[in-house]
RNA sequence: GCCCAGAUAGCUCAGUCGGUAGAGCAGAGGACUGAAAAUCCUCGUGUCGCUGGUUCGAUUCCGGCUCUGGGCA
């Protein structure tokens, strides 16, 4: 049986994905699931650098406008998501293009990585929660020690988040959390799938984030979130916790200068890049595509695209 | 013009009771399998402003100079 064709375009931010996923899906009959745990949301335009529906042409555009800001979004509803996106374009006879820049949701979507062993358990995590807010760190510690050593070995101490997953992992289903995702890991995808990589040189990029923030404060960057905790919003919402909105938060709240929440967007955005990056890097048979190598110029890197595509029998 | 205080890593500064120096931030690398725009880990040699002097030895003490703040005229 013929694997189905999967295209991803991927990169840090700012680098120009989708403006090269429009592109490409006018070339060859796609649509655009966009893997972005901030543009799902309405009313999130500014900060979080949304296409304008003027400039999707007439590609149809998947998972972005879709969730109100006070809606939970993670992995594991953007994988439910986005594979019902794929059935779609499928049965359209048209191919899926993966644009964006988490690359935690790509992974879960191209391996079809397994997350449907549990419920939720709302008391537990809180428990765990309050033991943290008691600075007792080591207690977490301490219990995962018993319950799943293995992975300890690869969770530090200080990673809280990750200590409280693996230990609620097996809370709720008896588990080790480290045999489970080492049975993930050796996942195969079911897609027929080309993984392309945009990047930049980095001072590039950080020119980039820069040029975009401040064009975001004049854009009225301050007015839309000052819209979104008239609606409600505050900082325990996922999306309140993307950047440029917990700065301008804070702003808001008096904590900080609009200078400090400038600076800091920045700085955090160029922090957020480089690790993006960093993920890229250790995903397997990603084909990079660096700007600078092809003088900026995008019609050559399309048909750079379009070839690889060809070569790797995709469609 | 005079007085005072500074001058040390890209930035902000600490320090060396004289034996060539260290934090935070920036920056770099890495991890990540139900918060991922999240969360976490690792990495610090620089004419210690310039120039004389004292000293076995000065970035550290003393003198002069330059620059930057502040004050007095």
């Amino acid at each position: 049986m013929k694997k189905l064709p999967f295209i991803i375009i991927a990169g840090p931010t700012a680098v120009g994905k989708s403006k090269f996923a429009i592109a490409l899906a006018n070339e060859i009959n796609g649509e655009i699931i966009s893997a972005d745990s901030m543009q799902v949301y309405h009313h999130m335009n500014i900060g979080s650098a949304k296409i304008l529906p003027s400039e999707m042409g007439n590609i149809p555009h998947h998972l972005i406008n879709v969730l109100d800001p006070k809606e939970k979004f993670d992995v594991v509803r953007f994988q439910s998501m986005a594979k019902d996106a794929l059935h779609q374009i499928y049965q359209r006879d048209r191919i899926p293009i993966i644009a964006g820049g988490t690359g935690f949701y790509i992974q879960a979507l191209l391996y079809d990585i397994d997350f449907t062993e549990n419920k939720e358990d709302k008391s537990y995590r809180e428990y765990l929660t309050s033991l943290l807010d008691e600075h007792k760190e080591d207690t977490l510690y301490d219990l995962l020690k018993q319950v799943d050593p293995e992975s300890c070995e690869t969770i530090h101490k200080n990673n809280w988040k990750r200590v409280i997953r693996a230990l609620e992992f097996y809370h709720l289903t008896g588990k080790k959390i480290s045999s489970h995702n080492e049975v993930e890991r050796q996942k195969e995808s079911p897609y027929n799938a080309i993984y392309f990589v945009l990047t930049d040189d980095r001072s590039n990029i950080y020119e980039n984030i820069d040029v975009r923030v401040d064009n975001m404060i004049q854009d009225g960057l301050v007015d839309e979130v000052k819209g979104l905790l008239k609606l409600g919003c505050n900082r325990s919402d996922i999306s309140m916790q993307g950047l440029g909105y917990k700065e301008i938060i804070a702003y808001l709240e008096h904590e900080i200068s609009l200078e400090e929440a400038i600076y800091q967007i920045k700085r955090d955005t160029r922090h957020f890049a480089k690790r993006q990056l960093t993920w890229f890097r250790r995903e397997k048979n990603v084909v990079w595509i660096d700007k600078q190598a092809f003088s900026y110029d995008e019609k050559q890197i399309l048909e750079y695209m379009k070839d690889k595509i060809r070569q790797a029998n995709i469609c």
